[in-house]
DNA sequence: TGTACATCAGTGAACGCGCGTTCACTGATGTAC
DNA sequence: TGTACATCAGTGAACGCGCGTTCACTGATGTAC
């Protein structure tokens, strides 16, 4: 009993933790992965860093602070899914038109794939505060500096200049093309379409992409 | 002092309250429509019917099934708000194929109007458990004994029954045209289009109704 | 119509919980001389 | 190269909070006779 009580060793040997900023960031993204926004707690993060509780205030002013952080890095992370879908396309060689068709549609599928691999950080990417739009914090962004939105925005312009979106449809397009498809990711990882098997997921998700190809 | 200590007059003059299993419905409503469903909070609605905080146990088996309570009630108001929207578009003469189309939108209407009106409200009904879709509980329904989904299920039937929509692209089509409303209706009251005007909302509305009935 | 009694909707007090946050501190580290 | 010292990232203890929930109870009400 004595000896129960007298473990709880520190890992750490050193008195300074020296990376505990990072450390408690990658605590809260991964609580956010597992259980969303509502799972990022604080005195967790600091457990899993091996810290006292209020050591986090060191790095953090609050609690609000830190999930603000992890909010970041999980648009981050999504831009880059979606950044890695868009490259896929590239590769491909196809007319101007074409190119640009497929480049939105990776844009959407990325952001699907996502939202079902990664619900956890999907559901806390989009929780309440800040909305990404006019947002520059490169903390969101991916490899190209763009976050999620501006990947989005970036793919309509191609389509414009290719001449397959009339430049007058252009303005507000975003919000068309994301209310689809951020609709149903939120149908497969919390609505109906939740238990939804990965062939109906994905066919949805190719139904959704048309439709909106087609209603723009 | 004493005074004020001795305050705190039950306003109740039977002791037993009568209706509580409403009151705390009631209530519970209230603290919903206000601070969505992380504002349903058990004491705080025995709070507000004057009651001790576990009195609630004589009528709800928990703070989970409270809240489930909320949210059914908060799918009937949105069915109810589908509902008066589609009777508009009844009254109106014109042909099937018309009359189909514009029932559609008027579901999506609805839909985006109850939103916006009652975000509080909204973000319960679709707050995480149990799917709406063949769940024939009748504390979600509206007049007509119909959940939301149903209402737009019968509202596509009408499309196919019209000829508008060819047979074969029925199935599935409640979530295509539920992904582009839903995902509207949270770009909206928690998106980047939160803090749009109305005539911005109405614009988007529109265009993403056109888009899913060009595209379904 | 009157009385005895069972029912059960409410009370009052208390619980353990885990949270975010504040306070005064300590001692390893890096720097200036 | 050695020593004194300031810095500041971490500690340890404690706080108030409000929650959901459990317990043994009480007394107004409706019912059976």
């Amino acid at each position: 009993m004595n000896a129960a009580k007298k473990i709880r060793p520190p890992v750490r040997t050193t008195f300074r933790h020296g990376d505990l900023r990072r450390a408690l960031l990658q605590a809260g993204i991964e609580l956010a992965r597992a259980g969303g926004p509502q799972a990022v707690i604080l005195r967790e993060a600091t457990r899993r860093a091996g810290v006292a509780p209020n050591a986090a205030y060191r790095h953090f002013s609050s609690h609000r602070d830190l999930l603000q952080a992890v909010r970041a890095a999980s648009l981050a992370s999504l831009a880059l899914a979606i950044e890695a879908e868009i490259v896929r396309v590239r590769r491909r060689k196809s007319s101007p038109s074409e190119k640009a068709r497929a480049t939105l549609r990776a844009v959407g599928t990325g952001y699907l794939k996502f939202a079902l691999a990664e619900r956890g950080l999907f559901q806390t990417a989009f929780s309440t505060p800040d909305p990404v739009e006019d947002d520059v914090d490169v903390a969101k962004t991916g490899k190209s500096g763009l976050n999620p939105f501006e990947l989005l925005s970036s793919a309509l312009d191609l389509l414009v200049e290719a001449g397959v979106l009339p430049r007058e449809r252009r303005p507000g397009a975003e919000y068309l093309a994301w209310s689809a498809v951020h609709g149903l990711a939120i149908l497969i990882i919390e609505g109906p379409l939740n238990g939804a098997s990965d062939k109906e997921i994905r066919s949805m998700s190719e139904r959704v992409l048309l439709m909106v190809e087609k209603g723009l």
